[in-house]
DNA sequence: AAATGAGCAGTTTTT
DNA sequence: CTGCTCATTT
């Protein structure tokens, strides 16, 4: 990465503080700490590096440490900037420093980076050329505008796709680069060149529509600092304290904001664990946490390194699996719990198997009394999910899934978002192409291409052109009658929110623009519902002061708060599962290609195989006592069977730790047994002989040890290859049958082969169905 | 202006 | 295999 700091150095003198000592004996909030906590809270003055490993109390550590900052009277709440990546991490914050001090605490600066920003925005809009009422655009803002602008310059955008010049984007902002600021040549990443321009573009036009993105936030928070030294030093005498979370997640635009904000104080403490990285590809650098002491001269770090969470076997196998990365600040997790079980690994022969093994298990743990919000499922990628899912339903046991498709995507929401937002602040274009013919009003594609065009050549935003346009006389009569109405509309709405609460107005627009009717006419099944999650929103608003807190919560709080407590298993990605903890963790799919995952490895090589890796380590390190790591020997992807080998990373765990189980059922003598139909599930249970030990992806696990022994530096020399690429299914062993042909199953009865793929086929039962078979199970008739 | 179909791409995700 | 976008049709 290109150095982009250019900041003062930070290399002065800690400020001497007065000590206002606690009176005799050490205050009740430190009782219990281990002795790395205990350094981590007092080491108050000057930065401080905590590297916290998984389950060693971080948490706890960052709220007594606030807690303490206020109970010695070292800093007023408003003094304390307290900075989390997530809104419940915000919030639980809140909570806990709330109970180390025994009352609440109003005041302190605890937020994520974005609502910061945001609030800082807000108060000094005008310095980096917005207004105080600007819009946060989302992605799908963000594209439909990019995509405006490139079709403008008449680009091909199938070619260049939206997408991409987004991505590029983000990545300039991540590292806080202003369109005049970007690289000579990194422009040329886009349509040959016009990359830069279209980011210029793109900024241009945010400003007249009076908008942010994302990654504007800080981008603009970190120009107001830089550019305004009175602005940075009001805040400089403001946040004397300042505490980051989750350090090895910040980007280098985070970075220098932290930067700008602690070069006086020098009072910054951040909190993080390099092997926990997993957000590189959306820009985190690991770097910023590996540099620390170089960036912050005179740091100290600590490290916490005394797990509370996992059993030994467990901690040891994960502790073992990280080592293997080379970009690591190092540190040795242990734990005075026990050994506990060793992770088990097992082998199975597909997908759907993997499935009904994992889910029956949790059956099992059901009937044993262990709660299922106990017990988590954690896959590498979404589309894994659906078979737990599918396979827990039959089986009647309950779920959630988490960080599923959020609710304000629902088209509905987003409707009335719009409605919202032009109402709050009509410069948002976005917003109002999305509603303008919704419901139908007789402006298509061509009123809005004219407002388009007027609104461009003018630098001017929708709302004000379609104003002007229905004064011109470029529109049919009808389209003009029915565009100047809704501007009236517009404007009437907009005073009503002088006279009427937010809540009144939002039903109002959505009553008088026939928003409601148009549902309330739709004839299709899932109307009633969109109606309802209407409903339900517009009641929802009213636990916000007004329009704008609205809105803006909405746009910065995406987590779907569901306060289900009903017992439940978790389905979740390992992403979604960091900072999580599970009795039992369930962990399919540890297969080459899947995961680790064969585009992360394409695309960051080494890079992105540590990353992957530090994924497998949060996966186990989430479990408490039983770790179950599945891979499966063939597996359906895009409609696809590929035959798959067992994950390097299992290969990666000692053997120690870890305890090899079959696939139960599998290969047990050649009874016949069912394939691929739900009630196979209930048989596959006892038969284990230690003969048939092995399933099918087990016997590949072995020759996939082998061919790593033969060929040791494989992916650990300096010449890694990422490969092996998933082997194409190449019909391993041709199966006797042929298509057509009509066979017997002891337990499907009769039926045509349909399809064969390998040893593996297809068959239309005369009674069962078609279902999916072992050519081993059937008989030719 | 809406409806149907062809074509295609398809990790991880919070803000 | 899916779900989406876009273009073509009516």
């Amino acid at each position: 990465m290109n150095d982009p700091f250019e900041l003062d150095d930070l290399g002065m003198e800690p400020e001497p503080t007065p000590l206002a000592q606690a009176p005799a004996g050490p205050p009740p909030y430190l009782d219990g700490l281990n002795e790395p906590q205990h350094d981590a809270v007092m080491a108050v003055d000057g930065p401080l590096l905590v590297l916290a490993g998984a389950g060693t109390g971080k948490t706890r550590v960052l709220t007594t440490r606030l807690g303490h900052l206020l109970a010695t009277g070292k800093a007023a709440p408003w003094n304390i900037l307290s900075v989390t990546f997530t809104n419940k991490a915000a919030a639980e914050m809140q909570e806990r420093v709330m109970k180390v001090m025994g009352r609440p605490v109003e005041g302190m600066w605890i937020g994520t980076f974005h609502s910061i920003c945001v609030r800082m925005l807000r108060k000094h809009a005008e310095l980096v050329g917005l207004k105080s009422n600007f819009t946060i655009l989302d992605t799908d803002d963000q594209i439909r505008l990019l995509k405006q602008l490139i079709r403008a310059e008449n680009i091909d955008d199938k070619r260049w796709p939206a997408r991409a010049l987004a991505g590029l984007i983000d990545r300039w902002k991540n590292k806080a680069l202003t369109p005049g600021k970007i690289p000579e040549g990194e422009s040329f990443a886009y349509a040959n060149g016009l990359g830069g321009k279209l980011y210029k573009a793109y900024q241009d036009r945010l400003l007249v529509l009076n908008a942010c993105d994302f990654g504007d936030l800080l981008m603009h928070a970190i120009t107001l600092l830089q550019n305004r030294p009175d602005v940075l030093k009001d805040y400089h005498n403001q946040f004397r304290y300042i505490l980051v979370d989750e350090y090895q997640d910040t980007n280098v635009a985070q970075y220098l904001w932290l930067r700008l904000l602690a070069q006086a104080s020098k009072n910054i403490c951040c909190v993080g664990d390099d092997d926990q990285s997993i957000y590189g590809w959306r820009g985190a650098e690991v770097g910023n946490i590996l540099r620390f002491s170089e960036d912050f001269p005179g740091a100290k770090i600590v490290r916490l390194e005394q797990n509370y969470r996992s059993t030994g076997h467990i901690l040891a196998a994960a502790s073992a699996l990280i080592t293997a990365n080379e970009n690591r600040l190092g540190k040795t997790l242990w734990t005075d719990q026990g050994d506990g079980e060793k992770i088990s690994v097992h082998g199975v022969w597909d997908g759907p198997e993997e499935a009904r093994s994992i889910c029956e298990e949790i059956e099992n743990f059901q009937r044993q009394d262990h709660a299922l919000s106990q017990i988590a499922i954690l896959v590498r990628t979404g589309f894994q999910m659906r078979e737990f899912e599918e396979r827990l339903i039959t089986l009647g046991v309950p779920y959630r899934v988490i960080g599923g498709p959020r609710c304000y995507e629902r088209a509905e929401i987003r409707d009335v978002m719009a409605y919202l937002r032009v109402i709050a602040q009509a410069d948002d274009d976005l917003a109002f192409e999305r509603i303008v013919n919704v419901p139908k009003r007789g402006l298509g594609a061509t009123t809005i291409q004219k407002i388009h065009h007027l609104a461009r050549s003018h630098g001017i935003s929708m709302t004000r052109a379609a104003r002007q346009i229905t004064g011109l006389d470029d529109l049919r009569a009808a389209a003009k009658k029915s565009l100047s109405h809704l501007m009236d509309d517009f404007d009437r709405w907009r005073a009503l929110l002088h006279t009427h609460s937010h809540t009144e107005v939002a039903e109002m627009v959505l009553e008088e623009s026939g928003y409601m009717e148009m549902w309330q006419n739709d004839k299709s099944p899932d109307a009633p519902g969109k109606l309802e999650n209407v409903k339900e929103m517009v009641s929802a608003m009213g636990e916000f002061e007004n329009l704008g807190g609205y809105l803006e919560h909405i746009a910065l709080v995406m987590e779907n708060a569901s306060n289900d407590t009903t017992e439940k298993v978790s389905i979740m990605t390992l992403h979604g599962a960091k900072g999580l903890e599970f009795d039992t963790v369930f962990l399919p799919g540890w297969e080459e290609g899947l995961f680790p995952n064969q585009r992360a490895l394409d695309e960051t090589g080494v890079k992105g195989l540590e990353e992957e890796r530090r994924l497998a380590y949060v996966g186990i390190t989430r479990a408490k006592k039983k770790a179950l790591i599945y891979f499966a020997g063939s597996r359906q992807i895009f409609g696809q069977w590929q035959s798959c080998l067992p994950s390097r990373f299992i290969e990666e765990l000692p053997a120690e730790h870890i305890e090899i189980e079959s696939a139960q059922g599998l290969y047990s003598g050649k009874t016949t047994r069912g394939w691929g139909g739900d009630d196979y599930a209930t048989e596959a249970t006892s038969v284990n002989s230690s003969s048939d030990k092995y399933g099918p992806g087990w016997q590949r696990a072995q020759v996939w040890r082998e061919k790593q022994s033969s060929s040791s530096s494989y992916h650990r020399g300096k010449t890694i290859n990422v490969t092996p690429k998933r082997v194409k299914k190449a019909k391993p062993k041709l199966s006797e049958f042929a298509i057509g042909e009509r066979v017997f199953h002891e337990k499907f009865g009769y039926g045509i082969i349909e399809d064969v793929s390998g040893d593996k086929l297809e068959v239309d039962f005369d009674k069962a169905g078609t279902k999916r078979v072992l050519d081993s199970f059937v008989t030719a008739t």
